[in-house]
DNA sequence: GCCTCCCGGATTGCGTCCAGTCTCGGAATT
DNA sequence: AATTCCGAGACTGGACGCAATCCGGGAGGC
């Protein structure tokens, strides 16, 4: 939190850090289609690196479950099974519920503060109809609340399961009733949280959670 | 399901495949002590590998939380912080609750037969004395009914979390009191899981991963 | 005497090479 | 005509080599 803190640290990051990420941004956001193979070269190519560090990417991806791997057959992205997504969606309403029962109870006024700025500016998208920044402010909400939970191996686990259903949320498109009522939804669990009612906050966030995986499946 | 299934598929796992799993074995299991560098050439040599499947596995458990990488500066085995190992067994037990919900509502009789036979081995164990294979058998059966529950993104969320949690078991030395309070928890356990009383359940687990965890930290 | 600087050894990160495997298209056979 | 067999091409898995980086020790300066 001192002065080394502030001063932007030389970021020299491995190559294969940096290829994970890049790829996981264009699985999840859909520019790379599920079931597509990933060739190799192809792709060593496009990010201007070697195979070896763009292997140990894939392998990382693998374990997120965001690509197969097919032993002397390469890397597809994996496909979006719908019972697959139920079962994500299980699980991450436990930790979303574990998540909003310590961050009532946990959370620094700033953490408030901050959703609070994020829900605004989400609202804002809305308003102009901005699906991209609408989306990218909701995920920073739901993540935040996370974070507020002071438990950091929640909020890893939770960013790992996560990468699945925002893939699965670009690829369906949300119906303007769904929006609306999404936004209604969050004004309630912005209050809850607000008011670090932690057994209302719960309810809302599993009800969110549910609506979300009825729009996504349907 | 069919024969296809039953012959024994000529596994030819790659090397980092089975570099993960032997070094996640001796790193849960202690041999490779927290904190202890990671030299490249001597762990290909004690494998038998070249460098390049080694790096991949070095990567996949860091992912995991077993080891850390230190950029230029090569591995080591991550540090068991108590602080974080509070953090994992909050998570886990939310993901046993839910198993334990889930167990209960959809459980096979077949499920509910093997947690039964392992919960018996385990009582041998425990009554010669065999405290690995106690810890063998009591892994099996936790695993057993995360299983039960029938959603494999759980399955696979709980192991990952699991790895850690299990090193920090083998590492501290299990008194015979609580041993034998652990062998009554079970019980409980195994009882309500049979009579498939989810809310009982949910409360001895809870309990008994409080007391798991009291048991590693002290 | 202590601090700084610099150099050598060791080790990592990445690029590249080789061998084994798979895929696909064409030819031969039935 | 359909099927099987076979070979060329492409690609992956693993091994290896080189340059860059980091650590430790010793010389030199304050």
């Amino acid at each position: 939190m001192d002065a080394a803190q502030a001063i932007e640290p030389i970021q020299r990051r491995p190559l294969h850090e940096e290829a994970v990420g890049r790829l996981r941004d264009r699985i999840v956001q859909g520019s790379l289609a599920p079931g597509a193979r990933l060739n190799e070269r192809l792709l060593c190519a496009q990010l201007g690196i070697s195979r070896t560090p763009l292997r140990e990417a894939f392998k990382l991806l693998a374990a997120e479950g965001l690509i197969e791997l097919l032993p002397n057959r390469g890397a597809m992205v994996a496909r979006l099974d719908p019972e697959r997504l139920k079962h994500s969606f299980a699980v991450m309403g436990a930790l979303e519920a574990l998540a909003g029962e310590l961050a009532c109870a946990r959370a620094s006024a700033e953490s408030i503060d901050a959703v609070k700025r994020l829900h605004a500016d989400m609202v804002a998208a809305h308003a102009r109809g901005d699906l991209a920044a609408y989306f990218s402010f909701n995920q920073a909400i739901h993540l935040k609340l996370v974070e507020a939970s002071g438990n950091p191996v929640l909020v890893q686990t939770y960013r790992q399961l996560n990468a699945n259903v925002r893939r699965a949320r670009y690829m369906a498109n949300l119906s303007a009733e769904r929006w609306d009522a999404a936004m209604r939804e969050h004004e309630e669990i912005l209050a809850a949280f607000a008011a670090r009612d932690a057994a209302r906050l719960k309810r809302l966030l599993d009800a969110h959670l549910a609506a979300k995986l009825a729009s996504v499946l349907g």
